[in-house]
DNA sequence: CGTGGTATTAACTAACCGGTCAGTTAGAAG
DNA sequence: CTTCTAACTGACCGGTTAGTTAATACCACG
């Protein structure tokens, strides 16, 4: 693994994983070209097919590495000893900050969506449906405890998980859309938008006092 | 407009269109070639560029009718003289229906956010404005009104429409998961989104008896 | 000192892709 | 029957792109 000779010009390999993580996220795979990625990270493209085997593999190594990283946050969560409402308060916390400080994420994650995960192979469908399992599982857990509503679990996760992705990733076309047209659209910061989150995570799961009479 | 001479080979130009829908909404477009669709089409290549002036404005015509025939759907529901809250359940209805009945729209929406829109202009930024503007104005309205919970504007539209995108937009991504693992996805039908929609919007919009009784 | 593996490069190739062009076909107009 | 023109075609071109190759600079270690 480390360098034994010819002293490695310092990170080398992982200029060319932050230039070829800028350059997907902006602009996909397929119009992402070898050379830009090359010329930008100042290696030549060579360099590139020294480090890995092609450009789809190039691709997949960002892609694994940002995933295992929520992945792990994830799992470090859903394992805490806490009631599921308040593990699904952390959880929106901790994905708003795993996506706010990656920002080449969302574009990857939205376009392989679009794509069908075509570039993705059977490991890398694997850490996405492991993220569906832990939101989703939290909330299962809440509902088979009796503390959240019998919603239709899926769909929950979605109602939660959707309307974070959407508004990060909408920006850039927010942005766009001010400068041409007189629209107003109001921004949120980080911390609304996680409180917003969880005000709808607990309206729509929580079960009111009606509901609660029932019984 | 109605040609003249040489009776046009009946629908050339939308047998393009209809293919290159097609392609565009499964490839994205950079992945797509003005090839494959003239082969798909069973038309020269060459006709496409006497159809359309290249292979942008080839899809942006596709973009923009999608885009139109959503908005007029939109405004229509808008104008109703109905309550807010009726009004959005309708709104709700209807986008579902208007996305299940076009497969390809999704795709192509979804990463021309990722992309920050490069592709489109001012015409087709102003159109998702539109619909951006209908949906929060209804909303609007109805916090207005006092019929609704003084919500972030912008926030409360994601919640709404984000959902509904992603869920039916990872359609094909949860398929492939289904096939390599065995995770547990439930699907949902176009009603039980529909409904689930619903009341996400009446339990985060609607005003409780105990914010009733403050007022 | 030299040898062997690592890091790096300039130059190259085969395939592909968007777009063009010179020319053909056939129906309608006069 | 001639003329006009929208619709259509095959062949081509300049430029780009993923990937390769053969040679070289560099350094640790024996």
């Amino acid at each position: 693994m480390s360098p034994r000779s010819r002293a490695a010009a310092p990170g080398t390999r992982s200029r060319i994983l932050a230039t070829a993580a800028e350059e997907f996220g902006a602009r996909g795979f397929a119009a992402t070209t070898v050379d830009r990625i090359a010329r930008r990270a100042r290696v030549n493209k060579a360099m590139i097919y020294y480090h890995f085997p092609n450009k789809r593999a190039l691709y997949t190594t960002i892609v694994r590495d940002r995933y295992t990283t929520i992945t792990d946050r994830l799992q470090t969560i859903a394992n805490e000893p806490q009631p599921p409402d308040r593990k699904l308060d952390r959880l929106i916390e901790m994905l708003v900050q795993s996506i706010d400080e990656a920002n080449n994420f969302l574009p990857i994650f939205l376009r392989e969506i679009a794509d069908g995960a075509v570039h993705l192979g059977s490991e890398e469908l694997a850490l996405i449906a492991g993220i569906f399992a832990t939101v989703s599982g939290v909330i299962g857990d809440g509902i088979r405890a009796g503390v959240f509503r019998p919603v239709h679990p899926a769909l929950a996760h979605f109602t939660i998980v959707a309307p974070l992705l959407m508004f990060r990733a909408t920006a850039p076309v927010r942005a766009r859309i001010r400068a041409v047209r007189r629209v107003e659209i109001p921004e949120a910061d980080s911390a609304t938008l996680v409180a917003h989150l969880q005000m709808v995570a607990r309206k729509v799961l929580s079960i009111t006092d009606a509901e609660r009479a029932k019984v």
